[in-house]
RNA sequence: GGCGCGUUGGCGGAGCAGUUACGCAGCGGUCUGCAAAACCGCGUAGACGGGUGCAACUCCCGUACGUGCCUCCA
């Protein structure tokens, strides 16, 4: 498998440290307030991600953080703590707030968009004292040093410091804006934090440096290597994490282990709002609540995300989510055909059958294809149209079921849609009634043809007439 | 201010130096008891100005606009 590496900026074979296995780690959300679709972006990615592995054979043990303390309110590790600040503005201490959210989250991933769930799924507060022991590793190796608000790590000591992001380290030094945190550069981060000494903190450690709490960088470092080992294979996140946070779990790490930290980086891109960024200020902060009670179906979320490149920056528009509405109601309306086919196939067109069978089963080789070359999902959708278009134009007897079958449940593996689920049989009362219609309409019964029609429309099911007979579809 | 990126048809979104991307939506037609579907056709995409090519949406330079990071962020 081919994917974009960002510490090369180069696509490269995906070749694991071990073979067959992959170790996979992603960046997890900061539990302090309500998830919005642009966190859940990279997830949807990664799981595609994940899927494919798991579809190629490899083992994939996957960890994902929960940043539930020491995210501040500024990356230049000054301002509050973000769950602190929460907590103050609901009411409720840091803890009960990381609750409330995780809770929020794991019930968005797992159960609103079905995302897989990882191996090790890790709050950063249940490694507190691996994450002591990792400082004081560093603080060991003289990479630590001391000042009023914390023990900062000093990054003038590692020659290849910021080599992710390609970081101009001179240019940052020289174009710093004036630092009134006292770090002696301007790239420096806070390892551990000390409480403030006139402040109680909710969430607060003893530790051989003070009282206080961990800098978010170590959490990622920590867990990534007490899960899955010093070097893992890939590690995902968001494009904004390039610069500072990726940036400095690798400084922390490499600098403890002696060894690459992760041998791929892949970033996903941002989605916007109406070509805006996502911002409180200008209200334009969508959840998936927002688009469940817009009337859409998370798969047509998934599959809006989907139809963009994940390096590419898409938008959100509510005409776009309608678009990819239509399309999923499309793709189920295929995936219904399923139902009123079968595997036994007319003798006079056998050969026409098995041509049929066949370019539908080779469409799953030519999906893992296209989603094997840096995971391109929209050559992916692509395939699947086409695929589905070959059903277009030939009568039922002419599809076998099974190859049709192993399709979509393809599609889903693949993707994470939920196709087979959404496509239920129709009742059988709604199947009596779809025969009785075929039967008052060979008498030519219109009347009561449009009457059963509209019986059954009323259920939700629209029927139409083809040469090889009745056709029903999930009305829109 | 520093460093990037982008600009494709009504909307989304690819590839490609010379053939229809594709999806969603729209229009006309064929077919049909009607409807739907399907099929056929249509709308003359490539921000603007130069340049290099026999040939540029596709490469190079500039302009405009948008946008990202540097400061919270997926």
């Amino acid at each position: 498998m081919k994917i974009y590496n960002t510490m090369t900026r180069k696509k490269e074979e995906l070749m694991p440290l071990e073979a067959n296995k992959v170790r996979l780690y992603t960046c997890g959300l900061t539990v302090y307030s309500q998830p919005h679709i642009g966190n859940w972006l990279g997830y949807i990615y990664w799981d595609v991600l994940v899927r494919v592995l798991r579809a190629k054979g490899y083992d994939v043990e996957r960890t994902q953080n929960i940043t539930d303390v020491g995210h501040l309110v500024s990356d230049d590790d000054s301002g509050e703590d973000k769950m602190e600040k929460g907590a103050r503005a609901e009411g409720m201490t840091a803890w009960d707030v990381a609750k409330k959210y995780s809770d929020i989250a794991e019930h968005e991933a797992y159960d609103l968009l079905g995302l897989i769930r990882p191996d090790h799924l890790v709050p950063a507060t249940d490694y507190i004292d691996k994450q002591i022991q990792f400082a004081g590793e560093l603080d060991k190796k003289g990479y630590l040093y001391r000042i009023d608000d914390g023990m900062y790590f000093d990054t003038s000591k590692l020659d290849d410091y910021g080599k992710l992001a390609r970081l101009d380290t001179e240019g940052l030094q020289a174009g710093a804006r004036v630092d009134m945190t006292g770090k002696k550069h301007p790239t420096d981060f806070a390892v551990w934090k000390f409480s403030p000494p006139s402040q109680k903190r909710d969430m607060e450690w003893d530790s051989p440096w003070g009282t206080g709490f961990p800098g978010w960088h170590l959490e990622c470092s920590v867990i990534a290597r007490e899960t899955l080992g010093d070097t893992i294979d890939i590690h995902t996140g968001g494009i904004d994490h390039i610069p500072v946070h990726h940036t400095n779990e690798i400084a922390q790490s490499e600098s403890v282990t002696g060894k690459p930290f992760a041998n791929f980086w892949v970033h996903n891109n941002h989605i916007k709002v109406d070509g805006q960024k996502m911002a409180k200020s200008l209200g334009n902060i969508y959840t998936l609540q927002d688009i469940i009670d817009h009337g859409y179906s998370m798969d047509a979320f998934k599959l809006l995300v989907l139809s963009k490149h994940y390096r590419t920056e898409g938008n959100f528009t509510w005409d776009i989510l309608d678009a990819a509405e239509n399309r999923l109601m499309n793709w189920r309306n295929y995936a219904a055909l399923r139902h009123q086919t079968h595997d036994t196939l007319r003798n006079d067109d056998e050969k026409d059958n098995d041509d049929k069978s066949i370019s539908l089963l080779a469409t799953r080789h030519a999906l893992l294809e296209a989603l094997n070359d840096d995971l391109d999902t929209v050559t992916t959708l692509m395939i699947i149209d086409e695929a589905f278009s070959k059903l277009d134009n030939i009568s039922l007897d002419h599809i076998h079921q099974s190859s049709l079958v192993e399709l979509v449940e393809s599609i889903d593996e693949l993707l994470g849609l939920e196709l087979i689920t959404l496509t239920p049989d129709v009742s059988d009362d709604i199947k009596r009634l779809i025969i009785e219609r075929e039967r008052v309409r060979d008498e030519k019964d219109w009347q009561r043809s449009d009457e059963l029609r509209d019986k059954i429309l009323e259920q939700g099911i629209t029927v139409r007439d083809t040469q090889s007979g009745s056709i029903w579809s999930y009305a829109k």
